[in-house]
DNA sequence: TTTGGTGTGGTCTGGA
DNA sequence: TCCAGACCACACC
């Protein structure tokens, strides 16, 4: 018997011809070397809950049942942890892993003792991974004989602990074009570019470029496409919203033409899988990710960016875009059988940005699979709901957890109904100029408060009298278990004491260390479970679900918050602002920022010195100017929005129209101006100037049409909006010129002269131009509102703005500086 | 297949 | 014609 360390990168199983499971590990080795392992001894399982004091009864029932396409089937009884208590479970095996939901079914059906089931929609090999504590992108060590070049059949199987480095990953990233010919589309060009330097476009028209393939028809092309990436043989294959495009357009073509896309490690088919309504394909043996798929999931939360296109994330992400070329100029260049380098270029650089991104990104996949156990593959696709639940699965076998259901229809239905809860706190600003700016925010909130206050789904509402005195949940007559730690918890403090602990030995090492960004990656991973779990609670197809676990945590928060808010108002400090985990202060008293702040720390440890168990509140930063304005209807300051101005002279704007989608871009340019103007001169008299400028260069259309353009999503079909707004209509307009918009597509359009209505006038951008602008319409609901937020906290009006009248002693707002 | 609640503000809609 | 309330999108944390 060998033994062999190996890097796991994915997962499957296919049946022996007697119909027992094989699981399958792809692995690479220190040396670059790819290996199957081969692991027979798995049997696939779901546990049986039966009715009290029946279980042996039930047990031999299992045992000769007669289940259409089982060979094998057993039971035994095991303990497990269900809730509060330990419970007998009964443990059902079969022989063939897709027989179990028959299974359960006919178990369920036919027998009156059992009272649940339990991990029947566990997929088998992600069984595999959870029983074997296995980590995806990690180091496993196998047992076994090598019976081939390249397959190992394993005894044993386990992970190691040690930290080895990665072995070298070769990733391929590609990209189709396609062309409308005759009504028909065809795929005229395909590249693929690796991180060996491997780049090549394949195509079937003439082309001098060394780096392209010129073959004679598309069959060929497809043909090549196949071959050139067994050729290149990669781990990891990568596309952008290649799962909904590139793939399946090769896919479908390769059928016609009778090719075989068998372009699997060991030249295995694609395979299409089918999660609910959406579809990914798998490699059989590579890593294949859809960038796109992780980026809209996952990343597109804290992206800049207002599209998720290629162009705009590679931007955002690696700083390089794509080449500029429109589908109509591709489609003439084609056509026309001229020369085609721009096409090749194009297509090229789609590969190349898409590999960059997966450079980026892969890394941080594979994190999270580490974390989570979860394939990259799956990691890659699912939202942030099946990462936790799926961080919190793994662990519940370690606890041996019964894992609860799923939720069904019904019951998600039911749970949609239930009425939602209290949320955290919100400050009303103190409108204005603030000046000496103390920020202080709670240390990851959420986790801190379940985690000190063991809020977990099975401690609620313990039978303990002293639970009850002493973990009391604030407005509520709910309190949580102190007697035993509880599941969500225990292993959500393993994720934020890692976390802190990574993130103390990052700041010893050098940002651009390989090190680092590995570590950076391991703790954006912690983070997205450390995050999500509150919600998660609350998620209705959570199977960890407790909506009391998450009102609790909010409740926490309002007490702590409001007890700290105490605390700082008795020793001489404003609130200018405070939301949910954060509390900004000044100090009236004390004009010094270097006092300032002092003060400010002396006060964070009191403060930390009161709080209980890893709750601790941090110092962010001092700033010394910020705005804050009223709200537009109604009276008092608005929440939400503001500006400050840093130390180093940056500017942090949140809320405001400068940073949201659906504002063009020149109203957004006019007031982020407006608030630098403010900040940094605190000189209103120029901000108002500028202002009326910009206002005369609209009137005389001297502006850019592109900065016009406002973006706005569709978030349901067309037919089912109840007010038609400007972006419905020219969404619909756009449907009705062939573009093809639906659910989720971005909207650019213009409001132009022609119509009534606002919705009347609005209009494709791309089927306007400048002089179709209404520009009334651009002077008195884009710009003069987004200048007016900010200047109306300094009692500029709309009619100032727009009449030209000079005001006098504005300058009364900073008499001090 | 969508982790939660809080909040602002624009435009439409329909009744006075 | 005016205005409140509904609808809708997007932001903050």
């Amino acid at each position: 018997m060998e033994k062999f360390r190996l890097f796991l990168l994915d997962a499957d199983y296919v049946l022996d011809k007697n119909e027992y499971p094989v699981i399958r590990l792809f692995c690479k080795s220190k040396e670059g070397k790819d290996f199957i392992v081969k692991y027979r001894k798995f049997r696939p399982y779901f546990y049986v809950l039966s009715k009290p004091e029946k279980e042996n009864e039930l047990v031999e029932k299992i045992k000769n049942a007669k289940i259409e396409g089982v060979k094998e089937i057993d039971a035994y009884i095991t303990e497990k942890k269900f809730g509060r208590e330990t419970r007998k479970f009964i443990v059902v095996t079969i022989n063939n892993p897709r027989k179990i939901p028959e299974t359960r079914k006919f178990i369920k059906d036919n027998f009156d003792e059992v009272e649940d089931t339990f991990e029947y929609d566990i997929p088998f090999y992600k069984r595999f991974l959870i029983d074997f504590q296995l980590r995806p992108a990690d180091w496993i060590l196998v047992k076994g004989e090598k019976i081939d070049e390249d397959t190992i059949e394993a005894e044993g199987i386990q992970t190691i602990e040690e930290n080895l480095p990665e072995p070298k990953l070769k990733m391929l990233a590609f990209d189709i074009e396609m062309v409308e010919e005759n009504s028909k589309e065809k795929i005229i060009m395909i590249s693929l570019a690796t991180n060996n330097g491997f780049k090549k476009v394949i195509t079937y028209q003439h082309s001098d470029l060394e780096y392209v393939e010129v073959v004679k028809d598309e069959k060929t092309l497809l043909k090549r496409f196949v071959e050139t990436i067994r050729k290149e043989d990669p781990d990891v294959v990568l596309g952008y919203n290649s799962d909904l495009f590139d793939i399946p357009q090769i896919k479908q073509r390769c059928e016609s033409y009778k090719i075989d896309l068998n372009i699997g490690k060991f030249r295995e088919r694609l395979k299409t899988a089918r999660r609910g309504r959406e579809t990914s394909y798998k490699i059989p043996g590579r890593v294949y990710v859809d960038l796109y798929r992780f980026v809209a999931n996952i990343l597109s939360p804290q992206l800049k960016s207002e599209v998720l296109t290629l162009d705009a994330v590679a931007n955002e992400l690696v700083g390089m875009g794509k080449k500029d070329l429109s589908w109509q100029e591709m489609s003439e260049i084609w056509k026309s059988k001229s020369d085609i380098t721009r096409i090749v270029e194009y297509n090229l650089r789609d590969s190349e940005i898409t590999l960059k991104l997966g450079e980026l990104l892969v890394p941080q996949i594979f994190a999270i699979s580490k974390l989570t156990g979860l394939l990259a593959f799956d990691v890659s696709r699912y939202a942030y709901s099946q990462i936790v639940e799926n961080y919190y699965m793994r662990n519940a076998f370690k606890e041996n957890i019964v894992v609860p259901n799923r939720p069904k229809y019904e019951e998600i239905y039911s749970r949609r109904l239930e009425a939602s809860y209290k949320g955290a706190i919100v400050f009303e600003p103190k409108t204005g100029l603030a000046k000496n700016i103390v920020v202080m925010d709670f240390r990851s909130l959420y986790p801190t408060i379940i985690i000190t206050h063991n809020i977990s789904p099975e401690t609620f509402n313990c039978e303990h009298e002293e639970c009850k005195q002493k973990n009391k949940v604030p407005e509520f007559n709910y309190h949580f278990c102190i007697k035993e730690k509880g599941f969500i918890p225990k292993y959500l403090e393993k994720v934020i004491l890692r976390r802190i602990e990574i993130k103390k030995k990052m700041k010893q090492l050098d940002k651009n260390s390989e090190e680092y960004k590995m570590l950076n990656n391991m703790q954006y991973a912690l983070k997205i479970i450390a995050n999500s779990t509150y919600g998660y609670m609350a998620y209705v197809g959570a199977r960890w679900y407790r909506k009391e676990a998450a009102a609790s945590t909010t409740a926490f928060e309002r007490y702590y918050i409001r007890k700290i808010e105490e605390m700082a108002k008795k020793e001489g400090w404003v609130i200018i602002y405070g939301d949910t985990d954060s509390l900004m202060v000044t100090n009236p008293n004390i004009e010094d920022p270097e006092k300032v702040k002092k003060k400010a720390l002396e006060f964070l440890k009191k403060v930390n010195d009161s709080l209980p168990g890893i709750m601790e509140l941090e110092y962010r930063g001092f700033y010394p100017f910020g705005i804050f304005v009223k709200k537009k209807i109604g009276s008092g300051g608005a929440k939400k929005r503001y500006a400050l101005l840093a130390e180093d002279g940056s500017l942090e704007i949140r809320g405001f129209e400068t940073v949201r989608r659906d504002w063009c871009q020149l109203a957004k340019k006019v007031q982020r101006d407006v608030i630098e103007i403010i900040l940094r001169e605190r000189d209103v008299d120029k901000a108002v100037k500028y202002v009326r400028e910009v206002i005369k260069m609209i009137k005389n259309r001297e502006v850019n049409y592109n900065d016009l353009i406002i973006y706005e999503q569709i978030t349901k079909p067309l037919s089912e909006y109840k007010q038609i707004s400007p972006h419905v209509v020219a969404a619909r307009k756009m449907h009705e010129r062939g573009k093809l918009v639906g659910e989720g597509s971005i909207i650019a359009f213009v409001i132009t002269k022609r119509g009534s209505s606002i919705s009347e006038k609005a209009e494709p951008a791309e089927d306007a131009t400048i002089e179709d602008i209404d520009t009334e319409y651009y002077i008195k609901n884009q710009i003069i509102p987004a200048a007016t937020r900010v200047l109306s906290a300094f009692s500029i009006t709309e009619s100032e703005l727009l009449s030209g009248v000079k005001q006098v002693g504005l300058h009364k707002f900073f008499k001090k500086n």
